[in-house]
DNA sequence: AAGTTAACGGTACTGTTGTTCCGTTAGTAT
DNA sequence: ATACTAACGGAACAACAGTACCGTTAACTT
């Protein structure tokens, strides 16, 4: 796909560029959300933004490129941080707020479906990665506040405490197919809470 | 593919059927864990096997069901428990013994890669879910001898403590990238030690 | 506002994935 | 041992995902 040029795009990204690109994110939402990532086909994809087959095979050419290419457009619409005043309420917002886009039947497969497509191809990892960087970042600051108030010891890591809260909620959508309720997320709060409180999230060393 | 009649290998399971599936479950973890779920093709999974491709696609037919099947077949081999003691210990044992399965090379690509065909299909994702009903309730023991002890309170939920466990190391290896070395593993359990103790895992109502 | 060319879109094509057909092998029953 | 048939295996076939070609549209330049 990648030829000696460079790729479609770049070189010329006004009007009717950005109008395909949106057009064919929107429908692979659409589509993984239904579907699952291995049911996905360009064609299909092709079909539903309205756009050329030639077109979607020439700038993006496989699936897995295709949702790198949603996540960074996922991870550029960032969400609102609610603040509480105190650690637990925040982290219990966070989590309210991941568990609810877990619950909810499109956002959950799709999330289902991005993970999947970035288990199978390297590139698309990277993007993932960077994809909860930006969102843990957003909720970092709770957890440096927290710091500040003194109800955390100092080098606590901020990202390693929200990551903390994500976790057995990502853990029941993926692995363990178990409950994703308010009380789940609540629960996940209380925990990651704890655990930065005891002092397990700070950091050694480095 | 599931005709009218029943479905090879349960009439005459003996000698030949059972050497088949055997080889055909070995070809399809190696190719899963070099390839991903993706790349995965079934006639290329008969060809390691050295069985015909008909074999395949009459017995299994999908990607998804012959992961199921392949998934069945790991929770029968059940991994021996280490008891140490204290409730730290045992979970920092279960907590390194998941942490070095996800971070080998081949082990935690072949988890990736059934994770990721979980979500395209539901009786894959069941057999998934299954799966780790097993593994957790491998480990649940050493909770419910933590609360005999009296080091946890009565009512927690062994199962939950022992999923808090695995949940970062899984949301790392899934999800953010993050590092899964020795240190996550300590922390995870720490964490979920340290949760369970302030009784956040008590079983609520029910 | 006229020209240049990046990017799009339809159609015809190719290669791989999955199916069908039928003959062969080997478990199980008597 | 012999018969019966479930399950396997090879080869030819069908369908569809992905590619190549080339004419058309519209973004950017001067």
């Amino acid at each position: 796909m990648a030829l000696g040029g460079v790729e479609p795009g770049h070189t010329r990204p006004g009007g009717r560029t950005a109008r395909v690109r949106d057009a064919v994110l929107r429908a692979a939402g659409d589509a993984l959300a239904e579907h699952g990532m291995d049911a996905l086909d360009l064609g299909d994809v092709a079909r539903r933004a309205q756009v050329g087959k030639t077109t979607v095979y020439r700038r993006w050419g496989t699936v897995p490129i295709l949702v790198a290419d949603l996540l960074r457009d996922m991870a550029d619409q960032s969400l609102p941080r609610t603040e509480t005043g105190s650690l637990l309420g925040d982290l219990t917002a966070n989590a309210r707020l991941v568990q609810e886009t877990l619950a909810d039947a499109r956002q959950g497969a799709l999330f289902k479906a991005v993970i999947a497509a970035a288990t199978c191809d390297a590139a698309t990892a990277r993007a993932l990665h960077a994809f909860y960087a930006t969102r843990v970042g957003e909720w970092a600051p709770c957890v440096e506040q927290a710091v500040d108030r003194g109800e955390l010891p100092p080098g606590t890591d901020p990202h390693e405490v929200v990551r903390a809260v994500s976790a057995p909620l990502y853990y029941s959508l993926l692995c363990t197919g178990g409950a994703l309720d308010a009380a789940a997320a609540d629960r996940a709060a209380a925990a990651a809470a704890a655990a930065a409180r005891a002092g397990l999230h700070v950091r050694s060393g480095d």
